[in-house]
RNA sequence: GUCCCGUUCGUCUAGUGGUCCAGGACCCCGCCCUUUCACGGCGGUAACAGGGGUUCGAACCCCCUACGGGAUACCA
């Protein structure tokens, strides 16, 4: 048996906690079966992963203690399509069906196909875009082609009625709809494969036996099983695992939710409770127990123990949980070693020092000048905010507009974040000083800190963009139509 | 809109036709321990989404409805 996991690194490069979930179940089925588990770090979009945020996900992996195997060797690389050598026989396969009428070349433009869209949802039709929609008049295609106009591959698909049958490991068989499924690009036109395309040719490649995957796959699993019968491969046992969610129940993200695993290593969190609790999340040890260890899970590992329902990710048990394994598990000796690990270490302390020495009388005004650097989420209250200038509202807004920035950042550090938060305040037309008032405050709890962009860089994002929640809910936070206003003014900046 | 997947205490879950007027855990509340707070111990509140079947019997099987989520991209 062999298992894998496929892990796109997200565009901002924070290593997600589903990645991490989806990756734990894989590991555990694999070996309780004693089979392999094999993790691919794989993302056919170019504007999407850098080799930095690749390596982010799998040094969080290993921090927390997931192990996987070496895969087959396919060609040499397991690693990105960005720099495989590989890309080639991507479009080899892709032009293989293509030849054998399974697939075809389509020239149609971004425009065109959004008008296509908007026909046939104004006709009231369901179906998606099918072959025939997508065909061109021959004279048309060559007139394209020999424009050297870009093109993709597509794939051909069954139109009319009929469903697609796909058995899943818990769901048993689901019948898919061949009207909904359109023609799908197998090959973009930059010559990348699509997830569809490269998922199915690396699996086969890799003897892959069984997929294991979130549900958000199930409906485009008619693409894949089509694209096996195509090529007339063995296909893999599918399993469509539950999504973790969002306290308002939708697919956890990190606009609603802290997501990213470093987020949970800076809080404080010990990796073999954070791992326990992505355990437990549709998951449970047939004694029920709360409390086990990687090992244990893998052991006593069935999948069909894994309820359906889609787990809501509480950081309350979260934060029992640790507790309890700081509790029970570590000595003092090893708790020394484990906070020194994580943060009293000589290399932070070189790095705030440079910040609080100027602001230092005494040895004892370290601590409380740098403890919110080491703090999770800040004790703040309205009062708190008692010092900054301007009414309550223009202060939400300027927390929220600031957070929207922080989100979309892609790249984190101190020059980035300042510039980020300079243009906010110019195309508001606020004075920088006002602005930065209430991000200090949400930041580092007061406004006589030092500079909120280094503590900013320090806390890194996903603590900084928490803070930057906090702050707005504990202002009262932004109701559902001030939040859409706010948006549109957003947008015009 | 359409299709798909779900639905047991607020949350995570046990439960695969009788042992369930539904068990455990987090949260919350009360009591005990304790110079305080926490930890720990004990106890309490709280759920089978609704309606129809099937069956001697249904949380469990089937159907319908409702609700939630996901998908509907040259993103994965």
């Amino acid at each position: 048996m062999t298992v894998r996991t496929r892990v796109a690194p997200s565009p901002t490069g924070d290593p997600h906690v589903g990645t991490a979930y989806i990756a734990l179940f894989n590991m555990c089925f694999a070996r309780a079966h004693g089979g392999q588990f094999i993790l691919r770090i794989e993302d056919t979009d170019q504007t999407r992963s850098t080799p930095e945020s690749e390596q982010a996900i799998l040094d969080s992996l290993n921090w927390l203690g997931l192990t996987w195997d070496e895969g087959p060797d396919v060609g040499g690389d397991c690693g990105p399509y960005r720099q495989s050598e590989r890309m080639d026989s991507y479009g080899k396969y892709a032009r293989q069906l293509v030849d054998e009428g399974k697939a075809f070349v389509c020239y149609r433009t971004a425009q065109e196909l959004t008008e296509l869209r908007e026909t046939l949802r104004a006709s009231g039709s369901s179906s998606a875009l099918k072959p025939s929609d997508l065909k061109l008049p021959e004279e048309e295609v060559a007139k394209r082609e020999a424009a050297g106009e870009p093109y993709v591959i597509r794939m051909i698909v069954p139109e009319g009625e009929g469903a697609c049958s796909v058995d899943d490991m818990l769901r048993g068989t689901i019948e898919l709809e061949w009207s909904m499924v359109d023609a799908q690009i197998l090959l973009k036109s930059d010559g990348m494969p699509t997830y569809h395309l490269a998922n199915v040719v690396d699996d086969h490649l890799m003897g892959i036996t069984h997929v294991l995957r979130g549900e958000e796959w199930i409906n485009s699993a008619p693409k894949h099983v089509l694209l096996y019968e195509y090529f007339g491969w063995d296909m893999p046992q599918l399993c469509h695992l539950p999504l973790l969610r969002n306290p308002d129940k939708s697919k956890l993200s990190k606009r609603k939710n802290p997501t990213s695993i470093l987020y949970y290593q800076r809080m404080g969190f010990l990796p073999e409770a954070l791992l326990n609790y992505l355990g437990r999340m549709g998951w449970s040890m047939p004694d029920e127990s709360e409390k086990f260890s990687l090992q244990q899970m893998q052991d006593n590992f069935d999948i069909q123990r894994v309820s359906l329902g889609g787990p809501i990710f509480d950081v309350e048990k979260l934060s029992w949980l640790n507790g309890m394994w700081i509790r029970e598990d570590l000595d003092e000796q090893q708790l020394a070693k484990r906070l020194m690990d994580w943060a009293y270490n000589e290399a932070n302390l070189m790095k705030v020092l440079p910040q609080v020495q100027k602001r230092m009388e005494t040895f004892s005004d370290f601590a409380p000048l740098a403890s919110f650097l080491v703090s999770g989420t800040l004790p703040l209250t309205e009062e708190s905010f008692a010092s900054v200038k301007g009414e309550k509202e223009d202060v939400v807004k300027g927390l929220q507009f600031a957070l929207w920035r922080m989100e979309a950042l892609q790249h984190w550090n101190r020059d980035n974040v300042w510039n980020e938060l300079k243009a906010v305040a110019d195309a508001t037309e606020v004075k920088v000083k006002d602005f930065l008032a209430p991000i200090f405050v949400a930041i580092a709890g007061t406004s006589a800190s030092f500079s909120v962009v280094d503590s900013m860089e320090m806390l890194g994002p996903d603590m900084s963009r928490a803070r930057l929640r906090h702050a707005i809910s504990v202002l009262g936070g932004v109701s559902k139509k001030a939040m859409k206003r706010l948006e549109k003014e957003y947008q015009t900046l």
